[in-house]
DNA sequence: GTCTATACCCGGATAGAC
DNA sequence: GTCTATCCGGGTATAGAC
C-alpha cells in the first residue's frame, strides 16, 4: 500500500486517540518508517493533514451508513448498530474522529471545520432518514431530526465522559434511552 | 486579588476555549502580568495546573447546584437553568472544562482523571437528585439516574457539535428532548 | 513571589541531494 | 518519493539574584 495511505490509517488512529495536536510529522513518519520530511511532502502543512482525514473519515462512513441501511432488517436494527460503532470506539480508548478535531477546533482551519460539520450532517441525515423509516414504532412523537441530533449529540458526550472512568455505565444508558424510544425492540 | 488566584481563572478561561495543551505557561504568566517562572512557582508542573482547576471546578459547581437546588421552584427549573449554562458556555465559544479535559485525557496524570471523574459524578449525582424530585411530573419511566446519564452526555455532545456551526440546533434539539420528559414545562 | 537568564527539547517547515 | 541536514520558534523547567 502506498506511503500516502498508509499515513493517513495512523494518522486517524492516533488523533482518535491522542489528538490533532498531539501528534507530529515525527512520530507519524515513524510509525510507517519515513521521516517527517516526507509527511511534508503528503501533506504540506497540518492542516493538509486534517482535512485528508475528514475526507477520508466522511468517505468511510458514507459507504458504511449506505450499507446499513441496506442489510438491516429495521430501522431500529441500524440504529442500533450505529451506537455499536461508538460502543467499539469506547472499548479501544478512540474518540469518534469528528469529536476530537471538534475539541482541538482552534487549530483547524475554516475549511476543516466546514467539511467538519459535513461529517457531523452526514451522521445527522443518516439517523433522521432511519427515525423516519421506524416512525411506526416510534413511542415518542418528536421529530426525527431532534432524536438524530440528541441521539448524535448523547453518543459523542458519553464516551467522551467514559474515557476516563472504567465503566460503560454512560453509554449504556444511552443504549436505554434509543430503547425506550421504540416499541418494539426485539 | 492573588496572583495565584488570578492564574486559576485565566487558566480555567483558556482552557476551556483552547484546552490544556495549547495553553503554555509563558502566555499564561503574560495573561495576568507575570512571567512563566512565576507561574512554575505556584504550579510546578502541568499536571499541578490541571488538578488546581479541576479542584476549583468541582468546588464552584458544587455551591452553584447546591444555590440552584434551594432557589428553583420546581425540579424542571432547576433543571433548565442547568441546561442554560451549557447553552451560555457555547455562546462564549468554550466547552465544559471537564469535558476539554475529557478529550485531552492523555496528558492528565492518574490523578488528574480520578479528580475529574469526580466532577462527572457531582453532576450526575445532583441531576438523578433532581429527576428524583420532580418524578411526578416525569413522563417517562427510565429510572432518575438513567435520564441523569443521558442529559449530561446529550448536553457535552450537543456542545462539542455545535462548537464548529454557527446554529443552536444541537443544544435546542436537547431542550427539546428534556421538554418532553416533563408533563408540565409552564 | 517575582524576576532574568538559560538549558534543553521537540515541533513545524524547508532546501537540496539522491 | 524519500532522504539528510538544518533553521527557527516555542514549550517545559530550573538556577540564582532581588
Amino acid at each position: 500500500m502506498s506511503s500516502k495511505i498508509r499515513l493517513e490509517s495512523a494518522a486517524t488512529e492516533a488523533v482518535q486517540k491522542n489528538g490533532l495536536k498531539s501528534l507530529s510529522f515525527r512520530t507519524l513518519g515513524a510509525e510507517v518508517g519515513v521521516k517527517s520530511s516526507s509527511v511534508h511532502y503528503h501533506f504540506p502543512e497540518k492542516s493538509d493533514l486534517a482535512q485528508a482525514l475528514i475526507d477520508r473519515y466522511r468517505t468511510g462512513l458514507c459507504s458504511d451508513l449506505k450499507h446499513l441501511s441496506a442489510n438491516s432488517e429495521s430501522a431500529y436494527s441500524a440504529i442500533a448498530e450505529f451506537v455499536g460503532v461508538f460502543i467499539g470506539y469506547c472499548n479501544e480508548g478512540k474518540l469518534c474522529l469528528g469529536a476530537m478535531l471538534a475539541s482541538e477546533s482552534e487549530l483547524l482551519t475554516q475549511a476543516n471545520r466546514e467539511s467538519l460539520t459535513g461529517v457531523f450532517n452526514e451522521m445527522q441525515v443518516w439517523l433522521t432518514d432511519e427515525f423516519e423509516r421506524g416512525r411506526d414504532e416510534l413511542t415518542v412523537d418528536l421529530p426525527s431530526r431532534t432524536l438524530a441530533h440528541c441521539l448524535l449529540s448523547s453518543l459523542e458526550g458519553a464516551h467522551l465522559i467514559a474515557r476516563n472512568e472504567r465503566s460503560d455505565d454512560q453509554l449504556l444508558s444511552v443504549k436505554m434511552l434509543l430503547d425506550s424510544w421504540f416499541s418494539k425492540v426485539n
